[in-house]
DNA sequence: TACCAATATGAAAAAACTTTTATATTTAAA
DNA sequence: TTTAAATATAAAAGTTTTTTCATATTGGTA
C-alpha cells in the first residue's frame, strides 16, 4: 500500500458538513481539500488533481449536478454526489450526466468512507491486476506468467495477446485468420506452432488438451474450466 | 461492443418483481437468469459465471446479505443488494461485506440499470484499457506502444514494467537497486542503458529531459506533466 | 578550472523470442 | 482401411530484445 494518501476534494457550501466531512475522511487516512461552491472547486482542479471528489448536489450558484456536467469527462475523477432529495429523480440524472456514485444526506460517515474505499479499491486493484484463473491454472497477464502445479512458467508478448484476447471470449471458435490478425502475421502454420507453445504452458497433457482445443476446420477454441 | 451480452442473476423471492426486473434488463440488452431463494442462486452460481448479481436481501431462508458474505469472495462477481428498509445499518452492512452497491426499494427500473452500466462498464473498461497521457504522450500499457507528434514507437516489456511503476509513483526518486529489482537485474550501468532508451521514446529532448530526469546520487523520477 | 565520481551511450555479445520450413501425425470421409 | 486434407511439431533460421562492456560526457566541488 505504500505511503500514498488518496486526495479528495469536498465541495459543500455549509461549513459545518465540509469541516464534519474533512475530519472524518482524516481520520480515515484521506488527504482533504475542501470548496465552498463549484466556481472555488473549479479553481481548485484546475490546479491539483484529485483523486475523488465529494460534491454537493444544492449549492448557491452552480450546482453540483452542473459542475458534474461540465467537467466530468475533461476531469476523468471519480465523483460521488450528495443529495438531500429522497426522490430518485435527481438522483438517476447524477448518475445519468456521469456521477460515480451519490449519498443521500443525512448519510453516516461510515457509509461515505465505504464508499469512497469502494471506488478508489476497485479502480486501483483492477488497474494492477489482471490475474484469470481457471481449472489448475492462473495467468498473470501484467506479469506474463502462468502458474500450474507449483511451477511457473513466462509467457511471451505474443502469448499474452492471444490469451488476453481468447479468454475474453471464452467457448468462441477462433480462426486462424483471426488469431493471426491480433499479431500481424499470416501464415496458419505459424499459428499452429503458437497453438502448440501455448498448450505446452497451460495443458496438463498437450496432447489431449483439455482448454485450448482445435475445431478442425474451424480454427481453435478456449474453454474456461 | 461486440455481440456479448452481459449475463446477469437476478435472485428475490417475491415472483412480481423478478419477472419485472428480468423484463426490464432483457429491454435494456442484457440476458438474465432469475432465482427465487440464495440457495436457489448458489445452485445456479455453481454452473454459470454471471457477469453480475442482483440480490434482495430478505428472503425466507438465506438472507441476501448471508449470500454475499459466505461468498463474494470465491466468486468474484459484482453484486448489487436491493434493500426494503429506509435506515442505512443494513445497507452499511452490505457495502462491508463486499456487496459493490444498494438500491433502496422501491426503485426505480431505470436507477436499476444505471448501477448496473456503471458497474459493468467500469470493470470492463478499466481491464482493457491501461492508458496514460502527459505533456503530448500518450502510453498505452497493454498494447506497447508511445504516441508521441503523429508517431507512434514499440515499447518492449521490460520498458513496460519501468513505466508502469514509475508511472503510479510520479515524483518518487527510484534508486537503481529498485528499478533493477523490478526485472531482475543488477548491474548499475545496464539500469542506465534502459533509462537511455526510454527517454528516446519519450522525450522530446532525451540529452535533457523533461519527464525521466536524473537524480544525481540518487536515482531516476518520472515527472507526469 | 581541474578533478573525480556519477551518469550516458554506442556497439558488441548474449539471450530470448518469432517465424518458417519440412516432415510427421491425426482426422474424417469415401 | 485408405486416402487426402488438416493439424502438429521439431528444428533451423531470422529477428528482436536484453545485457554487458568500454569509452565519453557531465556535474559538483575543491
Amino acid at each position: 500500500m505504500e505511503n500514498y494518501k488518496a486526495h479528495i476534494l469536498v465541495v459543500d457550501d455549509d461549513e459545518g458538513i465540509r469541516e464534519l466531512v474533512k475530519q472524518f475522511l482524516n481520520n480515515n487516512n484521506y488527504l482533504v481539500t475542501t470548496a465552498k461552491s463549484s466556481e472555488d472547486a473549479l479553481d481548485k482542479v484546475k490546479i491539483i488533481k484529485f483523486d475523488l471528489i465529494v460534491l454537493d448536489i444544492m449549492m448557491p450558484g452552480k450546482s453540483g449536478l452542473e459542475f458534474t456536467n461540465e467537467n466530468k469527462k475533461k476531469l476523468d475523477t471519480p465523483i460521488i454526489l450528495l443529495t438531500a432529495k429522497r426522490e430518485t429523480s435527481e438522483r438517476v440524472e447524477g448518475l445519468e450526466i456521469g456521477a460515480d456514485d451519490y449519498l443521500a444526506k443525512p448519510f453516516e460517515p461510515k457509509e461515505l468512507i465505504l464508499r469512497i474505499n469502494n471506488i478508489l479499491n476497485k479502480t486501483k486493484t483492477e488497474n494492477l491486476k489482471r490475474i484469470i484463473e481457471f481449472g489448475s491454472i492462473k495467468i498473470d497477464l501484467n506479469k506474463l506468467f502462468i502458474y500450474r502445479n507449483q511451477q511457473s512458467l513466462k509467457i511471451n508478448n505474443t502469448e499474452k495477446i492471444i490469451l488476453e484476447r481468447m479468454i475474453n471470449s471464452p467457448g468462441k471458435i477462433f480462426q486462424r485468420e483471426e488469431i493471426g490478425s491480433l499479431i500481424d502475421l499470416d501464415k496458419e502454420r505459424s499459428i499452429d506452432v503458437i497453438i502448440t507453445r501455448l498448450r505446452k504452458k497451460i495443458e496438463e497433457n498437450p496432447k489431449s488438451p483439455k482448454y485450448l482445443q482445435t475445431i478442425r476446420g474451424e480454427g481453435y477454441v478456449l474453454w474456461i474450466k
